[in-house]
DNA sequence: TAGATGACTCACA
DNA sequence: ATGTGAGCCATCT
C-alpha cells in the first residue's frame, strides 16, 4: 500500500519522546517507515508550527544542531525548551551521544 | 504538469 | 572543520 508520510504518526511521535532526550529527523523518518522523510519531516514541522502543543524543539538534525529557522520564539527560546528538560545546549547543539534517543518505549 | 525550494542525511575532498 | 555533490520526500509556485 502507499505508505504515504503522515503527520499525525510524525507529531504522534512527538508527544512520545521521552523527556530530557531529541531526536533528530532522520530519526524520525526511520520509524515513520522511511528514512528519507527526513526532509518532508522537517517541512512539515514548518508548515505546521504547533510548537505550542508538539516539542518539535526536542528535534535537531543529525549533527545535533538546533533549527535555525525555529518556527517560534527563536533559537534562544529553544534552547530555553531544552535546558528546562536538563538537556545542556552548547553552540546551539545538543550532545546526540548522551541526548540523542534511538528508540524509546 | 514540471520546476524550484527546504527545519535533511550521507559521502567525499 | 568547511564545502560540494548526490539522493529521496512533500509542498509551493
Amino acid at each position: 500500500m502507499n505508505s504515504s508520510f503522515d503527520k499525525e504518526k510524525l507529531y504522534n511521535l512527538l508527544t512520545r519522546i521521552p523527556k530530557g532526550r531529541v531526536v533528530t529527523y532522520g530519526q524520525l523518518a526511520r520509524m515513520l517507515g522511511n528514512k528519507f522523510w527526513a526532509q518532508s519531516v522537517g517541512n512539515a514541522l514548518h508548515t505546521n508550527p504547533d510548537g505550542e502543543k508538539y516539542p518539535c524543539y526536542k528535534v535537531v538534525n543529525s549533527k545535533g544542531k538546533l533549527s535555525t529557522a525555529y518556527a517560534f520564539g527563536g533559537l534562544d527560546e529553544q534552547r530555553r525548551r531544552l535546558e528546562a528538560e536538563e538537556i545542556v545546549v552548547v553552540e546551539g547543539k545538543v550532545d546526540l551521544k548522551r541526548y540523542g534517543c534511538e528508540v524509546w518505549e
